[in-house]
DNA sequence: CAGTATCCGTCTCGATACTG
DNA sequence: CAGTATCGAGACGGATACTG
């Protein structure tokens, strides 16, 4: 589920907190920068997370909406579990670059 | 790069040991079950793999040829972060599993 | 503001056939 | 056996317009 172009980040925001659906997206477009996440696509994404159990929607207006959305503790553990895994992948950022470089220059 | 339908797999499979093409092939066919990879996206991943520093390729014949892959010190590492991730995901399966139905029947 | 509907481009994968 | 070439199918994401 981690592996498509914004679940994870997604995930790392909430970790933050709590988030309202416009604001959760405006940030989203900060951290990846090169493009921002479409209103359907992060619906999309936030039905799957609360579906499984990681994220909670809370509506709390009629007109107009109010919808916040926040981890579960699931979610937290998951969010939790993905840091670990950014976290080893920049301490070894150096050592893949180098990798692909030394692989690039093989090439005949 | 975790996030497609075989490199993962690939990886826990060369955690095991080396491996030449054909059999790692036959290998991931039994762990999938539904299906096989195929020749070209198993080819396709090993290189990404193999730029990346996490696999080494080892070619010892010639006519026929014999390559064997095996998992270098960072692929390891990569493997065991992953079958953290894969432990955990077992572990709370249970309980997304019964959010998940929670969530199917709360549909209109 | 939150969400849905629709359409379309792209990227990955799978199947097949072929080479050394 | 290992790898490449080619083609088609399908999933996913992006853009836009619309609703309550």
């Amino acid at each position: 589920m981690l592996g498509d172009r914004w679940t994870s980040l997604i995930l790392m925001v909430l970790a933050i907190g709590p988030w309202r659906h416009a604001d959760l997206k405006r940030a989203l477009a900060q951290l990846s920068a090169e493009q921002a996440i479409s209103q359907r696509v992060l619906t999309l994404k936030l039905r799957t997370l609360e579906r499984n159990g990681f994220v909670l929607r809370h509506v709390t207006g009629d007109v107009p909406p109010k919808v916040s959305y926040s981890l579960s503790p699931l979610g937290l553990e998951l969010a939790g579990e993905g840091r670990r895994m950014v976290d080893w992948a920049n301490a070894r950022a150096e050592a893949i670059r180098a990798a692909r470089q030394a692989f690039d220059a093989a090439e005949d």
